[in-house]
DNA sequence: TCGCCGCGAAAGGTGACACCTTTCAGCGGT
DNA sequence: ACCGCTGAAAGGTGTCACCTTTCGCGGCGA
């Protein structure tokens, strides 16, 4: 991961499976592997393991290590996500997690209004008035890093872990909108305001009034959410 | 996994450290483990990887394997929910789940009203008729499964697979509230009647309807989820 | 045609070994 | 008394050779 851990094997053939390289139903043997990447047997296997912890794939004696369909993938694993945001499934990943991300804040709000601590709610509030002042003067790269504290600390002060556990996924959504060129040139004046009103309702511990202002807030990243795919029927 | 696999090394080190007998920061070497589960050094480490995947646990040369702070785990893996639901965090864990699955299901049913298809459509109408009949026989071990196949299915059928990975977690709070004896003798009506409505929203493509009618049939859940740690402000 | 059987491929598992990092204790110098 | 260097030991990382177990498949017999 962080070392030069020979685990590069992970990274390149989750990416490979992830990215349809390696579809569904596709056997690779340990001896390929070991070939391919002139590792050892051990190193092989370890990797093996995980992407089978990951449900990408199920190793069968005799037959050897196949690839599993998408639909039992663990698509929540950190990893697989990075890997389907760099490849070809890079826009389905991004609005499914925006998806998730909408579903998610709001109850964040809530639950970060009734069980914060006293620090997290001042540092809230701060934030959000950097937001402010950093918004309106259109620095939007030192803005995206603050938006990204601010969720960030929202959903780990929600004092709920599965929330909190979310926290590297949204990061990843705020950078992909702005990196994605979504982002107007100045936020607009409403979205600073719904920052400032989850900050206020989560200092005043009101868990409704977080709740109203994350929705409103997330609304507005729905309108962009054109659903490009969903039109069909209509 | 499925094989009498040598990992239910995997499965006792991963409950103890859950469940806090190996705290944060406790340091095992793999000399020790291989002592501990007679088992070779090769399967000692393919479970140390998959602990290490999950975050659970970090592997520094020259000191072992540490434990790492709860904060920092993948509470998203399915393994790690099983593990904290029977433990001491069942308690805590299944609230998490409760609230994930509250925000999380009206958006599904959105995402569903707006994707499914006809068959899914169509299945999702069955079962809440089904659902109807037995719940107002008081069959409650039945209208269980079909709570969760219809639960289940909804998430899949919202076209996001994130939402679709959490299928197992859901299933688990439903049981687990049955189980707990949180529900009533016969299921309240305006539940069967919140069933209903999803599914007839979904049929007929309506996302805000099955989104509404989904936070109706949920917010009865958050009724029952009576906050027992949070009142200390109030 | 069908069912049983044995072969062998490939994963599962073991143990020994060399190597590299990291830590830490001890020693010397200032 | 304190700082910094050095070197040894501990323990993970990676490799290898080898055995065991499973089970798919092709062949053989009824």
């Amino acid at each position: 991961m962080t070392t030069v851990l020979h685990s590069s094997v992970l990274e390149t053939l989750g990416q490979e499976i992830v990215a349809g390289e390696l579809a569904a139903g596709a056997v690779v043997t340990l001896d390929q592997l070991q070939a391919r990447f002139r590792v050892s047997r051990t190193v092989t296997r370890e990797c093996m393991r995980i992407l089978e912890s990951m449900n990408l794939v199920e190793s069968r004696r005799r037959v050897g290590i196949v690839v599993r369909p998408s639909a039992e993938w663990t698509v929540l694993d950190a990893r697989v996500i990075r890997w389907r945001l760099d490849g070809p499934g890079r826009d389905a990943q991004l609005r499914d997690l925006t998806e998730l991300r909408i579903a998610i804040e709001p109850a964040a709000a809530a639950g970060a209004a009734r069980r914060a601590t006293a620090e997290e709610r001042a540092t809230l509030t701060e934030l959000a008035d950097r937001l402010r002042s950093l918004g309106e003067a259109g620095r939007l790269v030192e803005f995206l890093d603050v938006d990204v504290a601010f969720h960030s600390l929202l959903l780990r002060a929600s004092g709920n872990s599965m929330f909190g556990a979310l926290e590297d996924f949204v990061a990843e959504v705020l950078a992909g909108r702005t990196h994605h060129g979504l982002m107007p040139a100045h936020p607009v004046p409403a979205a600073l305001d719904a920052h400032e009103g989850v900050a206020h309702a989560v200092r005043d511990g009101d868990p409704l009034a977080a709740e109203r202002w994350m929705r409103e807030l997330v609304t507005e990243v729905r309108a962009a959410l054109v659903d490009p795919a969903d039109d069909a029927a209509s």
